[in-house]
DNA sequence: GGATTGATAATTGTCAACAATCTCCCTTGA
DNA sequence: TCAAGGGAGATTGTTGACAATTATCAATCC
């Protein structure tokens, strides 16, 4: 017995693999925001019953992939500029805490799985294929949080990574400058192998910002050009996200 | 129309409310930790169908009070030192970057939001009354991760307090000074007042390290112990952990 | 005596039918 | 012309029955 796991037979119930491939759908950009989706088409597309189907909807829907309207219908959610801004401010948050667990609790094990990442990394860039290179620096960040060993931090960032390529693959929000890429991410390695918590923290923390940057100014000439017009906010998303959370703090129920 | 909210009537599912239910009933501790739950028997206690109650289940899963094995039943979490370590250092992480963002965007309104649940706080250690301090002070936290109006960190925040209210409830581990908590308390309000979002960040983290060391020595001694006794880990829920989350990094399914 | 196999009971997984609710559009009246 | 009301159709919410899987335990064989 070495290294089983692809040979073993299928083991999971049906609704899991229903939402994975739901996820697949909607991560791959098949389903558009906005669009509605119905439990029926759906069922009968993916050749389940509707009751499987309706408990894979909702794990998406807790992982903040759909929105479900009570009663009412089932959409994907679109993206505003106070999105964006709310998923990379969590972002350089979370990858900045998983920069200083790993400098602090760095074994030999995880500094090779970090490296191995990184020459990965450095290898895409080398093939010049974006594709690649998107994936590999995702990749990356992940390994970050995975030699954490903080369960509750990885599963975590696994959903809002999620969330983040879900915003990525539907604004079109994907830039990059293939010669900066290794010199932006090599600091922050080195600062974990080196152990040094403080930095690495920062760094990884600082490499976010230029997104948070772009939403930030985007959501002030928002609001800008709101109150200049007012009574009519920019974005659906925005009218959506205004009328909720004002007063009554914390009591949604999903 | 003057704060509605109570009279009109329940227009929520009943497999929400059923969650509210089993909520209530976990963080009260009506259900103890190991415990195992069967649908039938939650279903007639609650008066619902089972695929109701299934999917309150679900949703708990989600919130990481309950959890599922497949084929074979649902049970309620067991906590090691290694969830305290895991829950705390994160609520540190999250608070720190609530106190951050408070501080920075601050308003008329958050200020006087923010000040008046720490006042609150003040009333509850005059009253001497241990269950009410707790009470102000997860509220006081709570305001400050409010105020920020980021709605993904809101969310984040509710599940994880959920599940440390479930550790304190579960583990006994509620011990609280009462002529320290306003002066613990003050610093992080102050900061965020007066507008310093390094200091408040710094401030808020701090308030949770004392849990984090605790939790992180407890784990030193047990690791220490299992060394001595090898091949025997120390409680059930840490040979749970140790086994799934070693090679394979992020591929559990919720 | 101990391990293995096969039946049995208990529990979860899946499904299709029925009920409740919402949306849309048409009618009606001023 | 426009607003209000009502009904048809579509969609989600809920349920109980049936299928698949697992754990338990006695019987059997080495």
């Amino acid at each position: 017995m070495k290294s089983v796991g692809s040979v073993k037979v299928e083991r999971r119930s049906l609704d899991s693999r229903a939402a994975d491939v739901l996820r697949e759908q909607i991560l791959s950009g098949n389903l558009v925001p906005g669009q509605r989706v119905t439990e029926t088409a759906l069922a009968a597309q993916l050749e389940v019953s509707r009751g499987t189907l309706r408990a894979a909807l909702r794990a998406l829907a807790h992982e903040g992939l759909i929105q479900q309207v009570a009663y009412t219908k089932w959409m994907l959610p679109e993206f505003s500029h106070a999105d964006a801004w709310e998923l990379y401010t969590l972002r350089g948050t979370l990858e900045g805490m998983a920069a200083r667990l790993a400098a602090e609790h760095r074994t030999r094990d995880c500094v090779a799985t970090l490296e191995a990442a990184f020459e990965r990394l450095v290898a895409a860039v080398g093939s010049r294929k974006h594709g690649r290179v998107a994936e590999a620096d995702l990749a990356l960040h992940k390994t970050i949080v995975a030699i954490t060993g903080h369960q509750r931090l990885i599963d975590q960032y696994r959903l809002l990574e999620q969330q983040v390529r879900h915003y990525i693959i539907s604004s079109n929000a994907l830039i990059m400058d293939l010669n900066q890429i290794v010199a932006e991410h090599q600091p922050i390695v080195r600062a974990i192998v080196a152990g040094e918590p403080e930095k690495a923290e920062r760094l990884a923390r600082q490499h976010n910002a230029p997104e948070v940057e772009r939403a930030a100014e985007a959501l002030v000439r928002e609001r800008a050009a709101a109150k200049a017009s007012p009574g009519k906010p920019a974005t659906k998303a925005a009218a959506r996200r205004g009328a909720g959370s004002q007063k009554e703090p914390v009591k949604a129920n999903a």
